[in-house]
DNA sequence: CCGTATGTTGAACGATTGCTCGCCGGCCGA
DNA sequence: TCGGCCGGCGAGCAATCGTTCAACATACGG
C-alpha cells in the first residue's frame, strides 16, 4: 500500500510537473520550486510524465500535402476512412506518426457515448497505438483481439496489445484464447468450436471498428522471424503469391486470401471480404507498400493510417 | 492570393516543424535539415506551431483538473498560493486531501533554512492538517495562535491545534492565553494591554505565513455549536448580513469584517486587510463556498487550499 | 529611381534542458 | 547485524533551445 501510495504520489507529481510545463508553460527551474523539489528531479518528472503516456500531443492541423494525398488515395481505393501524416525523412519506418494517428482513431470510438465493439490487431504498430492512448474510462466498451495471443513456445507472455489497451481503457477485453497457427487444419476446426473462441469470432464479427496493422511477407514477414512458421512454409507461400498479410491471413498481390498453406492453420479470426465494418489499416514504409497496395486492392481494409511517402508510392502504382 | 498561400505553406510547415518536434521526437537542428531552413527558422516554426495552437497538449490525469482550476482560481482572485486536490466523491467535505496540502505547506515552510514565524488558527481542518505533519526539529522557527485557546467554560483541553504543531516541530510556541471571546469590548481592551497578550499579537502581526481554516456562519456556525456565542448573537450577526468567519472574524459576503456583534468581544489576532503576509485558507465542502468566496473577495485571504468541487463552485460564483 | 518602412533571416550568445556520474539511504540476503 | 545492492538524488557538463541583433529582402510611397 505504501508502495501504490508513493507510486500514486509520483505520478501525481509527474502530471503536475507535465502540466506546469507543457500546458502552463513554466520552466523546469520553476517548476522544481513549485513542487520543491531538485531541478533534476523536476526533469525527471517530466520526462516521466511523457514517458508514462500522462501527457499526449495531438496536431490539429491538416497539413496540406497530406490532405491531398489522403484524398486522392480514398478516391482511388475507395476509402472510408484515410490518414496521412508527414514523413520523417531520417526514420522512414518509424511508426510512432501513424501510431498517433491510430490512437486518436480508438480514442474517438471510445470516447462515443454508444457502446461500441473494437476489434484489434497485433504488431509494432498497434502496440505503438495502444501506447499512446491516454488512460480513459469505458467501461460501455468491447475490445476483442482478431489474432491468437499464444505464441508458438507456448507463453502468452509476449507484448500483450489487448490486455494492455483493455487497461488503459476499463473496457471488457476479449483475447483470442489460442495459439496464432495450430498444427493442423482439422484441429482448427474442432477448437474454433469451442465456446471461448466462438464467442470471440462471433463479437469480432460485430465490430464496430478493426484496427489492424498490415505486414509484408517476405523473407522478413513477422511470422517467420518469430517463428510461427518455418522457412519451408514460407518459402511454400511465396511461391503460391504471397505478398503481404493482415492478422497473418496471408494475401497476394491482387489482396485474395491464400486458400492453402499456412492460412489453413491460422486461427486469425476471417476477413470479410470485402471489408464490411469500418476496417482501417495502418502501416508505413517502402516494404509495406505492395502489401499495403494488395490489401487495398483485395478490400481486405476499407480505411488506411500511412505516411506521405507510402502514400505517394501507393499512387505511383 | 499568394499572401493567404504563403501564409497557408507557412502554417503548414509550422505544422511539419511541430509534428517532427513533439510526435517524431527530433531535434530543433534535425528539423531545420529536413525542412531545408536555419535552426533559428526551425525553433519560429516550432514556436508558431504552438502559439497557433496547431498542436495541443492533453494530460490525461485527475490532477490536471485540479491544476487548471488552480490556475483560475489564482487568476480570478490574484492569490499567492492556490492548490486544489481531488474531491472525494464519496465524502465531499472531507478534509484530508486539504489536510494533507496544508500539512505540506507546513512543512515546507519548517524546513527552510530561514527562521520563520507560522500563525495558525483552530478548526477541524487546521486540526487534521496538524496531525499529518511528520516530527521534526525546528527548534529556529516560531509558531503562534491566531485565537484564544480558552472555551467558554474556563478550560484550556480542548484540542489544542497550536500544542500539538509545537509537539511535533520542536518550535517555540505561543499560544494565545485567553479565551475566544470575553464579555465585552471594554474587557477586551484592557486584556489586549497585558504583555503576554500583546506579544503574542506583535508576533502573529510579523508571522510570515498564516494558516487559517475559513467557517461557515450560520445555524452550523462552530462558534454556535461550541457555545462561544448564544443564539441571539448568531441571529444578530446573521441580521447584520454574516456568511462565514476566518479565525472566528465574522464577515459579511463581501468578505467585509462586520463592526459590531460578537466581533467586538473576540479577542483573535486581527485580520489585515488586505492580507499582507502571505494568508492561506483551507477549506472544503458546499456549505464552505459562500464563506471562502467571502474571504477571497475581501482580501482577507490571499491563499487557498481547496478541492475541485468547492473550486468549481466559487469560480461559478 | 530612391529612400524608407516593414518583415524575415541566420549568427551569436545566454538560458534551459537532458544526461552522466558519484553519493547516499533504504532494503535484502547472508 | 552487517555488507552489498538498488533506486533515487543532486552536481556538473554538454547539448539543445530561445532570443537578440544586425543584415538583408521586399513593398510602397514619393
Amino acid at each position: 500500500m505504501a508502495v501504490s501510495d508513493n507510486e500514486r504520489s509520483r505520478l501525481d507529481d509527474a502530471a503536475r510537473a507535465g502540466w506546469l510545463y507543457y500546458i502552463a508553460g513554466n520552466t523546469q527551474d520553476e517548476i522544481a520550486k513549485k513542487l520543491k523539489v531538485s531541478r533534476a528531479t523536476a526533469q525527471r518528472l517530466v520526462s516521466l510524465c511523457l514517458s508514462e503516456r500522462l501527457i499526449t500531443f495531438r496536431l490539429e492541423h491538416p497539413i496540406a500535402a497530406c490532405m491531398e494525398l489522403a484524398a486522392r488515395l480514398t478516391e482511388k481505393y475507395g476509402l472510408r476512412f484515410c490518414e496521412v501524416v508527414p514523413t520523417d525523412a531520417a526514420a522512414p519506418t518509424a511508426v510512432a506518426g501513424v501510431a498517433e494517428r491510430a490512437a486518436a482513431l480508438l480514442e474517438a470510438t471510445l470516447r462515443a457515448e454508444k457502446p461500441a465493439i473494437i476489434a484489434i490487431g497485433t504488431g509494432r504498430t498497434m502496440r505503438a497505438a495502444v501506447e499512446q492512448i491516454a488512460p480513459m474510462d469505458c467501461p460501455n466498451h468491447q475490445v476483442v483481439s482478431l489474432v491468437g495471443n499464444i505464441s508458438p513456445d507456448g507463453s502468452a507472455s509476449f507484448y500483450d496489445t489487448l490486455a494492455r489497451l483493455a487497461d488503459l481503457t476499463k473496457a471488457r477485453h476479449y483475447p483470442m484464447p489460442l495459439p496464432v497457427f495450430l498444427a493442423s487444419d482439422a484441429e482448427r476446426q474442432q477448437v474454433m468450436k469451442i465456446a471461448p473462441v466462438s464467442r470471440v469470432r462471433a463479437l469480432a464479427e460485430k465490430a464496430d471498428l478493426r484496427l489492424v496493422g498490415i505486414g509484408q511477407f517476405d523473407l522478413n514477414a513477422q511470422v517467420f522471424l518469430d517463428g510461427f512458421i518455418s522457412r519451408e512454409e514460407l518459402l511454400e507461400m511465396l511461391r503460391m503469391g504471397a505478398v503481404g498479410e493482415v492478422t497473418a491471413w496471408a494475401m497476394d498481390a491482387d489482396g485474395h486470401v491464400l486458400p492453402g498453406g499456412t492460412n489453413k492453420r491460422l486461427t486469425s479470426v476471417p476477413l470479410p471480404i470485402p471489408a464490411k465494418a469500418l476496417t482501417v489499416g495502418a502501416a508505413v514504409g517502402p516494404s509495406k507498400v505492395v502489401p499495403i497496395r494488395a490489401a487495398l486492392k483485395g478490400r481486405v481494409i476499407n480505411g488506411l493510417i500511412t505516411d506521405e511517402a507510402t502514400a505517394q508510392a501507393l499512387l505511383k502504382g
